[in-house]
DNA sequence: CTAGGACTGAGACTGATTCTCATTCCAATT
DNA sequence: AATTGGAATGAGAATCAGTCTCAGTCCTAG
C-alpha cells in the first residue's frame, strides 16, 4: 500500500500539512481494519497514540479528503479511508453493538441507483455530491 | 389524521404509556413539518414545551416505534414519524446547514434495491431489518 | 544552526443529551 | 368527590464524546 500513503501525503501537502508518524499510524490502522473504526477502537489498536492527537489528526485527514467520518446511532462516530482510496461501498450497521461492515452493490444496480438519484436531486433542486446506503440490522455476533 | 393519533396511542398503550398532551404536541409538530426536525426546531415550533420533556418523550415515542431518530453529521439529532405511519422514504441531507428533506424512489427501483440488499445480507450472515438511503449535498437555500 | 511554524500530549472546556427529584397529573378505585 | 399509586412534568444538575488550550517538541527551509 505504498500508493495509499503517497496519496494521503499528497493531499496533506496540498493543504500545507505534514504526513507525520502519528498520522501515518492512524491511516495504517484504518487501512488494516478494512472497516470503519471508532476512536476507542482506534486507540486500542494503537495504544501509543494520544486521544487528543487522534481526534485532531482525523479532523485534519478528513478536511484534506483522506478520511471519511461516519455517524450512526451508536454513541461513537467512526472513521474510514475516503472512498476514492478504497472504492465506493456501503455499510451494514448492527443496531445492537454498533459494528459497521462494508459491502458493495453490483455495478449495474449501483449505476441504476445513481441515475435515479441524479434525477431526483435535479427535480428537488438539490445539488447531490454523494449518496449513502446502509443496511441496518443484527450482525452475526449479536444474533 | 385521526388515524395517526390512534396508531400512536395504541403503541403507547401497548407499553403502558399514556398519550399525553405533550406527546400529542410532539407528534403533531412532526406530522406538520413533513420532514425530520431537530430538538431546537421542535422547541421553536412549540414554545410551550420543556426541553427535557421533549427529549424524554421522543425517547419514549421511539421506544414504542412511533418515532424514528436520525443522526447526520449535523450537531443535532433529528426525529420523524416512523415509516409505517408515513410510508417508506429516504432523505436528502444538506452538508452545510444540516437540513433534511424526504424523497421516494420508484417502486420498481426500490424493489430491486431491496432484493439486492436481501441477497447481500444473506451472504454476510447479517439479519437486515431495514435499509437507509441518503442523498448528501447542498440544499437550495445553501447554494 | 536557527527561526518559524507545524505538531504533540495532557488536561480543561463545551454543549447535546440524559438524569434527578420534587411536584403535578391522571385513572381507577372507594 | 376524596384517595392513592404510579406515570409525567419542568428545572436544573450531571454526563461524556468531542474540541480547544497551552507549553513544549519536532521539521524544514534558509
Amino acid at each position: 500500500m505504498v500508493d495509499l500513503h503517497e496519496h494521503v501525503a499528497r493531499r496533506l501537502q496540498a493543504d500545507d500539512q505534514r504526513y507525520t508518524a502519528n498520522r501515518r499510524a492512524v491511516v495504517e490502522a484504518l487501512a488494516e481494519a478494512r472497516r470503519p473504526l471508532s476512536i476507542p477502537q482506534l486507540l486500542e489498536a494503537r495504544r501509543d497514540l494520544a486521544q487528543s492527537s487522534v481526534y485532531r489528526n482525523l479532523t485534519v485527514l478528513e478536511r484534506v479528503g483522506a478520511v471519511h467520518r461516519i455517524v450512526t446511532n451508536d454513541e461513537f462516530a467512526r472513521y474510514e479511508l475516503a472512498e476514492d482510496l478504497t472504492g465506493h461501498h456501503h455499510h451494514s450497521i448492527c443496531a445492537h453493538c454498533g459494528a459497521v461492515d462494508d459491502f458493495r452493490l453490483s455495478p449495474k444496480l449501483e449505476a441504476e441507483l445513481d441515475a435515479a438519484l441524479r434525477r431526483i436531486a435535479k427535480r428537488q433542486g438539490f445539488r447531490a455530491d454523494s449518496h449513502r446506503l446502509d443496511l441496518v440490522g443484527t450482525c452475526t455476533r449479536c444474533t
